[in-house]
RNA sequence: GCGCAGGUGGCGGAGUGGUCAAUCGCAGCAGACUGUAAAUCUGUCGCCCAUUGGGCUACGGGGGUUCGAAUCCCUCCCUGCGCA
């Protein structure tokens, strides 16, 4: 059968890591890459066209959101995910597994999907107790029903109902269905929703294979559990066993050991398929994971962070909304080369941004996005050259060093 | 000039004898955000110390009544509307 996607490995190391290319029927990433989020088929604020100029090679959706609204087959009327946003690259799109968790056990709650203090593991108390929190959803045995925060109205999604729907959508590459857990729920429960996970993935996989949509769009398996090394390892076993083309890496962590997180994982994935870590995306956080043997990275942090007027710099992050930028007529970071760095000062970024100009949003977020996407580059390029940890060990001394306000 | 309605923190606007340094919104200030419930949310927001807490000055100016006033009375100033 013809396969939908391709990688070649061309440099390994240091460590597990390793630059290559996944080729997709949209064109080729040149892994390690950052993807841009664009959960309802946009990145909010940006024109594919400004994609492009920064440099973004591939575009992530969401299956939820875009069943939700508009609904897959409109979708598909409007001839497919890149027909539809104009984007003519590779996509993927997400199978609505974190949607589980941010809808579900996060919701209303500021529970993070990473742990940051490790002292404080505010692990639940009972299932039941937590039960009389309003959520969105509710998991069973074969799926999960997400009530719909638009009309209410309970939709049940099962693991050959999201393939379905991904079909529909037409992205390049698609994720199996899984539960992506809340770092807070105890190891027991963990351990239910993992053997769930590797269920749905094999239902995902039988039925993506089933379907002539196989031979065009590629599936990754998403390995899940929590911040256990036995889970973690188990998952990776399970789900690497299955003939996926890919796999995302995927739930909660604690922020101090998110890459032994990812190690015990990719030490056990079969080496020749693409890894993607989902939702991960912190300058930190993405050297750790392209050291330790993942591809492919996506992460909201980017735009949500740009529209809310923090900004990456190479000295740290700042607030541009801070009074002491008001009256500074130095771009946003100096050694930024993107068009908002190119053409603006930071004291007339601050001004839109306080005076609630759209314009304001849109340059951050161009420059937070051009700021991970190259520094993912970057590292690309000093794999390629045998510089990666000498790269790393520069960036991230200067980085947080945070000469300006925030680290 | 007469009549009526008003003058409250940067602004708008509550409060109409004690629990008022004064609801709330905006603006301001600071923070959070990791497979987008998110152009969102949180905190702060008279002044001075302080960890809880304490002190000071305040509701147009001045004067009264009262144990106690942003709230009641007198007076002056100012604003809006109406009539001259």
């Amino acid at each position: 059968m013809k396969k939908p996607l391709a990688f070649d490995i061309h440099t390994k190391g240091p460590g597990l890591a390793r630059a290559g290319v996944i080729r997709t029927p949209h064109g080729d990433i040149a892994t390690p890459a950052f993807i841009a989020v664009g959960t309802k088929a946009a990145v909010r604020g940006l024109t594919v066209d400004m994609l492009r100029d920064i440099g973004v090679e591939a575009v992530l959706a969401n299956t939820y959101h875009l069943y939700m609204q508009p609904g897959e087959a409109l979708v598909r009327t409007m001839g497919g995910l890149h027909e539809m946003m104009g984007w003519k690259g590779p996509t993927m799109t997400d199978s609505g597994g974190f949607q589980v968790f941010s809808l579900g056990a996060g919701y209303g709650t500021n529970v993070s999907k990473i742990l940051k203090d490790m002292t404080v593991r505010p692990l639940l108390k009972e299932r039941d107790e937590e039960a009389t929190k309003p959520r969105l959803v509710e998991i069973d045995h074969d799926g999960a029903a997400f009530k719909s925060p638009l009309d209410g109205i309970i939709h049940y999604i099962t693991p050959e109902r999201s393939i379905e729907i991904q079909h529909a959508i037409g992205a390049d590459i698609i994720f199996a269905f899984d539960e992506c857990t809340s770092p807070s729920e105890s190891k027991a429960y963990q351990r239910e929703a993992l053997d769930r996970t590797h269920r749905w993935g094999k239902r995902s996989l039988e039925y993506h294979l089933s379907r002539p949509e196989s031979e065009r769009q590629a599936l990754f398996g998403i390995v899940q559990g929590g911040r256990y090394e036995d889970l973690r390892k188990e998952s990776a076993t399970a789900i690497g066993a299955m003939d996926f083309d890919g796999f995302g890496i995927g739930g909660s962590f604690d922020k101090q050991d998110l890459h032994t997180a990812v190690r015990w994982v990719n030490e056990v994935l079969p080496e020749g398929k693409p890894r993607h870590l989902l939702g991960i995306g912190e300058p930190e956080d993405l050297f750790l994971g392209v050291e330790n043997g993942c591809d492919t990275f996506d992460c909201v942090a980017p735009t949500r962070l740009g529209r809310h007027g923090t900004l990456y710099t190479k000295d740290g992050k700042i607030h541009i909304s801070n009074t002491k930028y008001s009256a500074d007529i130095s771009p946003l970071d100096p050694d930024c080369d993107c068009y908002a760095c190119r053409n603006y000062t930071r004291a007339y970024i601050a001004h839109l941004y306080k005076s609630r100009e759209m314009l304001g949003p849109m340059l951050c977020s161009i420059h937070n996005l051009y700021f991970i996407v190259n520094l993912v580059k970057n590292m690309r390029q000093a794999l390629t050259d045998g510089t990666f940890l000498s790269y790393k060990k520069e960036f991230l001394g200067r980085y947080q060093a945070g000469k300006d306000d925030l680290k």
